[in-house]
RNA sequence: UGGGGCGUCGUCAAGUGGCAAGACACAGGACUUUGGAUCCUGGAUCGGAGGUUCGAAUCCUCCCGCCCCAACCA
């Protein structure tokens, strides 16, 4: 291990921008270890994934720290499957896990390694601690050994087999591996120190009997190695120089390294970091697996789930997700980042890429009294403001339209620059109408109908004699627009930290009742019955929709709302609510 | 009360003794055929108290707060 006593700071070794200070505490850690050539240079990372679950943005960022030093130091990254506990893994999540790691652009090439396909050599490691007199097979039962371990401030007491012959601790371990003895039996312990403050010292377990059949190795095994045991080693066999995990391994850092010491073998480096929090969501795999199996939610891929599958169906881009990766940072502040800053991320990536689209979600109609009956006009639309290169496209315009109701108020108030009765305002891309008339349901007084005439010199949204309209709605001609269900998705959690349950409380119980808020009848312009699973469009003044590709079917599309665009007018409204 | 960590703007986060980066959010303004985007402008004295120093967020001391650890989980 390193420890910073040096003179110059020129981080030397490694290579190109990597080498610049101040970026993180990871960064600096390896440029030291290449300054003083620990390990030759070398930067070999992996991401350690348990396939007990589905990854989410947590392990996004992660991925992003392994795969992107790697690739910063000219290194290596591994994928790895931390398969060492039966009982929970499937290879529904191995396959998941690797369909995401792709997904967000990152690729281990030829190195997709299990710590299953260790399980010969851990047992030889093991078998050699025996030999050494460094580990020992136990007869107590977990009960009795979480009694004998003391607690925070007591020590514990050794165990009365601790003293075993090495010949008969070989016996054991192998009649343990053989199959002779029931699950949970016995254990084989590293014999380290009972009365060490820091309770992973105290005689962990290294092997457990396990009847149980493992997804990849069947039922070749009935004993299966411990995280502690099985990770250090799994490192030193694929020569991970930086071993990079969380913060709550911080603790087992004495053990990791107690092992390859006793052991002799390479020596990676264990570094911890904070793990992601997020506002508005939780991010743990055994809170999510709840939602999923509860029925909270309908997947592991729901577009509210903060998972990596569920991301990708309800639109995020990989680019939007690794440019988050990137912004939050690595430290060691335990905290909880916002989540407006992915919805950030994604608004600038889409506000560059996605081609603008007109739709109503909650129609009104619009007569347009003074349009003829049977006209029907070319309207030529600018599909990116932002990119001329994306091009234009025809709409067409007749006399029935919808419009947004929310762009319509009898009573406008202050600073409302949409339609209302007298008003004039702009149609994108169209004429400017004036609203004339509002036509309402007799029984229920709803405002069913408007009735507005245009001004014919404004075709394409300019006028001549050079008036201006504060106002600029999108709207759809009602005989050519298609329908669609749209779904609009708000924080999956009403509380800001889910995680922070006070008593008789559950994290559960801060759903957001309102997470979903599912639209039917929406009316779209023409072009969008084409649109395919990988398109991704801003839905002007809504912010950006993707076909859901779970749900949606070729006559009846679901799109789903991936982030609204930002609502100044939501704001000033509020406000003067206030 | 044991051990291991962490405390810099509302939220993340640089900074490692020489006048506190940046991002998101927020506020104000400009521009605008998306109340979008873009562009300006504004704001922290660094958990607290002492001390060392010409000078401290950075060093020392004490205090306070938060997180993790007592699975044959990872």
């Amino acid at each position: 291990m390193s420890n910073g006593k040096n003179s110059s700071g020129k981080a030397g070794g490694g290579a190109g921008k990597a080498a610049s200070a101040g970026r993180d505490f990871i960064r600096a850690i390896i440029d030291e270890h290449n300054r003083t050539g620990r390990y030759d240079g070398r930067v070999h990372t992996r991401f350690p994934p348990e396939p007990n679950g589905y990854l989410h943005i947590g392990h996004a960022k992660s991925i992003c720290l392994n795969f992107g030093i790697a690739a910063e130091y000219g290194g290596l990254c591994n994928l790895r499957f931390d398969d060492t506990n039966p009982s929970k893994e499937e290879v529904e999540y191995v396959e998941s896990i690797k369909e995401d790691v792709r997904w967000l652009g990152f690729d281990w090439e030829d190195r997709e390694y299990y710590a299953s396909d260790y399980f010969e050599q851990l047992y030889g490691y093991a078998v050699e601690l025996v030999k050494m007199g460094k580990a020992y097979v136990c007869d107590l039962s977990s009960d009795e050994v979480r009694e004998q371990r003391g607690t925070l401030t007591e020590p514990g007491r050794e165990s009365p087999y601790r003293n075993r012959s090495i010949e008969e601790n070989l016996d054991l371990f192998e009649r343990m591996r053989a199959g002779e003895f029931r699950t949970g039996a016995r254990t084989l312990r590293a014999k380290i120190d009972m009365t060490s403050p820091n309770i992973n010292m105290r005689d962990p377990v290294t092997c457990r009997i396990m009847h149980s059949s493992h997804h990849r190795t069947g039922d070749q095994w009935c004993i299966y190695p411990m995280y502690d045991f099985a990770h250090c080693c799994s490192d030193s066999i694929e020569r991970i120089t930086h071993s990079i995990c969380t913060l709550e391994f911080e603790d087992h850092r004495p053990l990791y390294d107690w092992y390859l010491e006793e052991l002799g073998i390479f020596h990676s480096q264990q570094i911890e970091f904070a793990r992601l929090n997020l506002t508005y969501t939780v991010l743990s795999k055994r809170k999510l697996l709840l939602l999923v199996e509860g029925g909270y939610v309908s997947g592991w891929d729901d577009p509210l789930m903060p998972t990596i599958s569920g991301l990708r169906r309800r639109g995020y881009t990989p680019e939007s997700i690794r440019d988050f990766c990137n912004r939050i940072g690595v430290a060691k502040n335990d905290t909880r980042v916002s989540i407006d800053l992915l919805a950030h991320c994604l608004r600038e990536d889409l506000n560059k890429q996605a081609p603008r689209v007109m739709a109503v979600l909650r129609p009104l109609k619009v007569v347009i009294d003074n349009y003829p009956d049977d006209a029907i006009e070319d309207m030529e639309a600018v599909n990116n403001p932002e990119d001329p290169s994306m091009g234009t496209r025809m709409l067409p315009f007749s006399r029935e339209i919808y419009i947004e109701r929310d762009d319509f108020r009898e009573d406008p108030p202050k600073k409302f620059f949409r339609l209302a009765p007298g008003r004039e305002v702009r149609l994108k891309h169209a004429y400017f109408i004036t609203c004339i008339d509002v036509v309402k349901d007799t029984k229920t007084g709803e405002v069913t109908e408007l009735r507005c005439t245009y001004d014919h010199e404004t075709r394409s949204g300019d006028a001549p004699d050079g008036r201006k309209v504060k106002g600029t709605l999108h709207w759809v001609s009602a005989k050519h627009s298609i329908t669609a269900t749209v779904r609009l998705y708000d924080h999956l959690f009403a509380k800001e930290n889910p995680d922070d349950v006070g008593k008789g409380e559950d994290f559960k119980d801060f759903l957001n009742p309102n997470a979903l808020e599912e639209l039917k009848g929406c009316r779209l312009e023409p072009g969008l019955a084409r649109a395919g699973s990988v398109d991704r469009f801003q839905f002007l003044r809504h912010g950006y929709f993707c076909v859901d590709s779970r749900d949606s079917t070729e006559g009846a599309p679901v799109f789903n709302r991936i982030v609204p665009l930002r609502d100044s007018w939501a704001k000033i409204e509020k406000k003067q609510r206030s």
